[in-house]
Order: C-alpha cells, then sequence, then structure tokens
DNA sequence: CACTTTATCTCGTGA
DNA sequence: TCACGAGGTAAAGTG
C-alpha cells in the first residue's frame, strides 16, 4: 500500500497514513517523518522499558504508540492519562525490521533509559504535524497567589511588610520572608490546593532553620485554600498558623 | 466520506477512520465510538481549560485529541511528554455542531473542571480499539528496596533488627522501624532515587516524634542511591546518618 | 550541570 | 470518599 498524503509533491504534507502496512512501508514513513510530525502507530505490539527502573509488557496487545519530534516517546493503552511505558523528551527514536517484525527503539542518554516495542501487526500508522502554542500561561497558580500576596500583603495579615520573595537558605527556598507590624520576622508558605502533612513540615523547617540562624522569634505561616485535619493540629502543635486563601480568588 | 472500517458488518471495527470529513461524520464517529474505542482527532483548533485552574488556547492551531473511554481527555501539542491541556478520568466527552464547528466538551464532576475544544478544521479522526496490561509491575520501587531490607537488614548495617514495617505513626508512616545490636531504636527511611531535604525533613519528623514519645534516644537512617549536598549536611547537623543503597541493586 | 520546587500533578492504597 | 505519599514523576527555574 501507498502512502497517502494531501498536499503538493513539493511540500511535506500535514498528514500522512498506511493502513495495514507491510513493515518496510512503515518503517519508510517514519524514518521520513520522525523528526518533523508526531507519529501515531497503532497495531498489537509487546514492550520492554529499562533505565531508571525496569518492567515489561510481554502480552501482545493492542497498544498505541505516539512519538514526537522532540523525542518524547509513550506507548499508551485504553485507560488512564500516563503513558503505559514512555521516555520523555530528549530522546531518540530508532526503528528498525528484526525477523519481519518492526521494532522501535527510544533511547535516553542520561540518564540511560531505553524502551523497545516489538510491533508483529502493524494495523494503522499515521504522520500529523502539529503546533506549539506560545506564551502559555496557566491562571491560579501558586505564583500568581504569591504575586498577588506580595502586591497586597494584608491578603495575609494586616500591617505585614515583605522583605523578599524566593528566599533562599540552605534548607530550602521560601516563598515568602516577611516581617509583621511588631516587627516579627514571618515565613510564608503558599499552597494552591489543600495543605497536608509536607506542607506543614516545609514550614516547620523553614521556620526552625531561620529562627535558628537569625536567633529570634519567627513566625509561619501557612496560606493556602484548605487544610487537612491531621496536618492543622500538627501545625498548631508548633505554634505555625494557618490562613485561608483562595488561589482563584486572585485572578 | 464514509466510514472506513476493517471488519465485518456484524462485529465493531478495532479500526476505523475518517480523513477530512465532514462534521456530521466526525459527530457520529465520536458518539458511535467514545465509550469503547480510544479517538484520535487531529485538526486545527482552540481550546479553553477552567477547573482548579483556568488557561486559554486562543490561537487555531494543528493539534491532537486523544480521548480514552475512561474519560482521559488529551490535548497535545508538537513537543513535552505532558498534553498541553486535559482532564484526567474520570470524565465525560460530550461532542456536538455548533455553528457548523466540531465542539468537544470533556466534564470532570468533581472536582468540576471542564476542557472546551472547538475545531473549525477537521483533518481526520480514527477510533482504534486498545488493551489494557493486567498485572502491571515496575522492579527497582522504593517497596522493592523495603523488601530487600526487611528480608536482609545487614543491608543496612550488620546487627539491625527490623521490627515492623509501614509503621504507623500521627506523624506518618515508618518505612521500616528496628533496632540496633545496641537496641537502640532505629528509624529508617528509604528512597528510590536522590534524596533531597523533604527526605531528610521528613526522616527527622519521624525521629523527633518517636524519639519524645519514647523518651530515649532513636536514631534515624536515610537509605537511598545518593543524597544531595544541601540535605546532607541538613541530615548530618541533626545527627542523622546516610547510608547508600540502589534500588537497582534489589532485582 | 546539579539542585530545588511546583503541578489543573496522576495514581494507588488504606482509613 | 478523603487523605496521604510515591512516582521511571515531568517541567520549570536558578546558581
Amino acid at each position: 500500500m501507498s502512502i497517502t498524503s494531501f498536499m503538493g509533491k513539493e511540500t511535506t504534507p500535514d498528514l500522512e497514513y498506511l493502513v495495514d502496512p507491510m513493515p518496510t512501508e512503515a518503517l519508510r514513513l517514519i524514518n521520513l517523518r520522525k523528526s518533523t510530525h508526531v507519529m501515531l502507530i497503532y497495531g498489537d505490539m509487546t514492550a520492554s522499558y529499562e533505565g531508571r527502573a525496569k518492567s515489561q509488557l510481554e502480552e501482545l496487545m493492542p497498544r498505541l504508540v505516539v512519538s514526537k519530534p522532540d523525542g518524547t516517546f509513550m506507548i499508551h493503552e485504553a485507560s488512564k492519562e500516563r503513558p503505559r511505558l514512555w521516555n520523555p523528551p530528549p530522546s531518540t527514536l530508532y526503528a528498525s525490521i528484526n525477523l519481519g517484525v518492526l521494532t522501535l527503539r527510544s533511547v535516553r542518554a542520561s540518564p540511560r533509559e531505553v524502551v523497545i516495542v516489538e510491533i508483529p501487526v502493524i494495523r494503522f500508522i499515521g504522520a500529523v504535524r502539529l503546533g506549539v502554542t506560545l506564551n502559555y500561561r496557566v491562571f491560579g497558580t501558586e505564583e500568581d497567589m504569591v504575586n498577588a500576596i506580595v502586591n497586597n500583603p494584608s491578603i495575609v495579615e494586616e500591617g505585614l511588610q515583605v522583605i523578599a520573595r524566593e528566599y533562599h537558605t540552605i534548607v530550602g527556598d521560601i516563598d515568602i520572608l516577611g516581617k509583621d507590624s511588631k516587627g516579627n520576622l514571618v515565613v510564608i508558605e503558599c499552597k494552591r490546593s489543600q495543605a497536608g502533612p509536607e506542607a506543614v513540615n516545609q514550614l516547620k523547617r523553614y521556620v526552625e532553620h531561620l529562627s535558628q540562624k537569625e536567633d529570634r522569634n519567627v513566625r509561619g505561616i501557612l496560606v493556602a485554600p484548605s487544610i487537612s485535619s491531621a496536618a492543622y493540629h500538627y501545625l498548631r502543635s508548633y505554634g505555625l498558623e494557618f490562613r485561608r486563601v483562595e488561589p482563584k480568588g486572585m485572578l
């Protein structure tokens, strides 16, 4: 079966595909377009991964491979958002035919990780040209909360003055360092969603470090839309404070 | 253009697709297969997301929609592993035609999140049936490290005896609780990859809690393949210990 | 490069 | 259902 394309001969087409292709035809399309197009490969396949960890898909089963020009390599199944196996960018895709079977090898250099896919039954293969959104922006992030507080510290507390944001310490970076109306140092840790014990622990770490280093009392305020009950008890037991703030209120 | 399928009439085909379809044809295929097949939709589209946060893809651009039967909904672009916009499962997909434009609405119930896609130019739409791997297993996880240490505590230290694993405390679960050759309690925290300040903080929290509760000296050992320099200083400053262990050595 | 943190994290597990 | 923590987290930002 020949490649079906939808543009003139001189220009690279945005879409090409093959249905039930021979391995050699599939190989040709992959090597032709893997560096410019997103490749979609549907068929019965087995796969293996070895790198930071190790795992195997021994059962031959219909799966979907998505490979992007930046090296992103994913094997998707019928459910879940995360691919079953993958290699993050930048990785390199090598395609070949072994004993008549289309074989894909995605190699990530560092850390060294390899995903190998064998596709004895190729049902469909497509090459599509996709774009990339520039200046992409998400609203309602933790950074938006921090900005809003820096611009208007009274969101947290009347009389609060901001000294620094992203204040670097040996134990990590403090979201906002401030001073209250009585001159106490205040460490503020923001979370865009419900705070748990980890968030409390993080704040406690900053407060402990700073109060030791500065040799004086330091307040710690956890700012989040909500806090789990266990985390709240934990927070209070260390004399830390909680201030409810909605990230969506920052828009 | 009629639907191209590749099985008998009585059986649902594994693969169906349309090239440059009319919106009505696309709509029909989506509604026919969205609950059983993974849908691939390629075309020029704009999109928006509102839910836990908010964002918009205003520029009309070739993108790829992947929708799974479990409600997974993803809009992929030319680069990166993560979709640009998405809804995690379980979500519900509604397709319609608005003013002649194919419109997809993915709705997640809780938290309420909505992704809306408008596709004025539909280049390709495919329905593929995928499988799901059962009994999937990854080797070299933190749990594997814990198992290996429980089976052979001398990995961590000669003379170490394991008292409990996943020992529940008010401040969290301790990976391994043990006793050293001198009778001291030992808290062991495992990490499968390089340990940072959070890991040290976590161990410190357990040790503090236990030494207070038991009113005696408690050792804390962080077990990981490596530790960041700052985290190591932090660890040592609290008298905690580090033991280098490779998760891959556990296989 | 190494290090640190965020994320519309996702995902599984256990109460 | 909620809470909690792991993840082959990925991705972004900084020194």
